[in-house]
DNA sequence: ACATTAAGTGATT
DNA sequence: AATCACTTAATGT
């Protein structure tokens, strides 16, 4: 685990920080797809992400489901910030996208590091930063981009993050993502390839250029 | 061989 | 861009 958290934080946390997260976090591996937090459920402790990717969506009442961002190493879901601080229940999912490896931190530590530690502190105010440009990535992209624009910053993001330009997915979860049809992301799933930006297969979307 | 699931397509709104 | 209705293709039992 001391191996793992130094691999990327050593260099943003402080040398004693880093080791009250040992002795308190607790180390957890995590398959591909597994349910981290859902709609409603409460926050018992702050994701450090080491390695992996997670997906973090909202879903109105009915049901439909729509792609906020992905976290991938080094990030923390800033909503479980705030999440910890009200203790109010979560308004996202959020869902492993392959396998990750995470250090979760008791919330009581989270008001003690902000006063003791000023890494801790930054790291928090950086993440929210970072999470609200991103958010406002997606309010961009869905307010002003049309549906074969998305889909394709969809399918570069998701490579990206998960470092793998092949992706095993199928078009009807493509399409929960970007709340739209399956028929759709076909087709533009279609147009994309005749253009020569993907390679298309069964459960399977090869992205070739960037 | 049959059922199930994923993907492709024309027509309509 | 969404929906319907249907076809075709791939995969599991």
């Amino acid at each position: 685990m001391r191996e793992k958290l130094n691999d990327y934080y050593s260099v943003v946390f402080e040398p004693e920080l880093l080791e009250e997260i040992i002795k308190v976090g607790t180390f957890k591996k995590i398959k591909e797809n597994e349910l981290l937090i859902d709609l409603g459920g409460t926050m018992n402790a702050i994701p450090l992400l080491l390695n992996g990717a997670i997906k973090i969506v909202r879903e109105d009442k009915n049901g439909d489901e729509i792609l906020l961002y992905f976290l991938e190493r080094g990030d923390t879901c800033a909503i479980s910030f705030a999440s910890g601080f009200a203790k109010v229940k979560s308004r996202i999912r959020a869902t492993t996208e392959k396998e990750s490896e995470i250090i979760f931190i008791p919330l009581e530590k989270l008001d003690e590091w902000l006063i003791k530690y000023k890494s801790w502190r930054n790291f928090v105010i950086d993440s929210y930063n970072v999470r609200m440009n991103e958010m406002m990535e997606t309010i961009d992209a869905l307010a002003f981009m049309k549906m074969d624009q998305r889909l394709y910053k969809y399918l570069c993001d998701k490579a990206l993050i998960l470092r793998e330009t092949s992706l095993n997915t199928t078009h009807q979860e493509i399409a929960y993502d970007l709340n739209t049809s399956r028929v759709v992301v076909s087709r533009l799933l279609k147009k994309l390839e005749v253009e020569g930006k993907i390679k298309l297969f069964r459960n399977r979307v090869d992205v070739l250029v960037f």
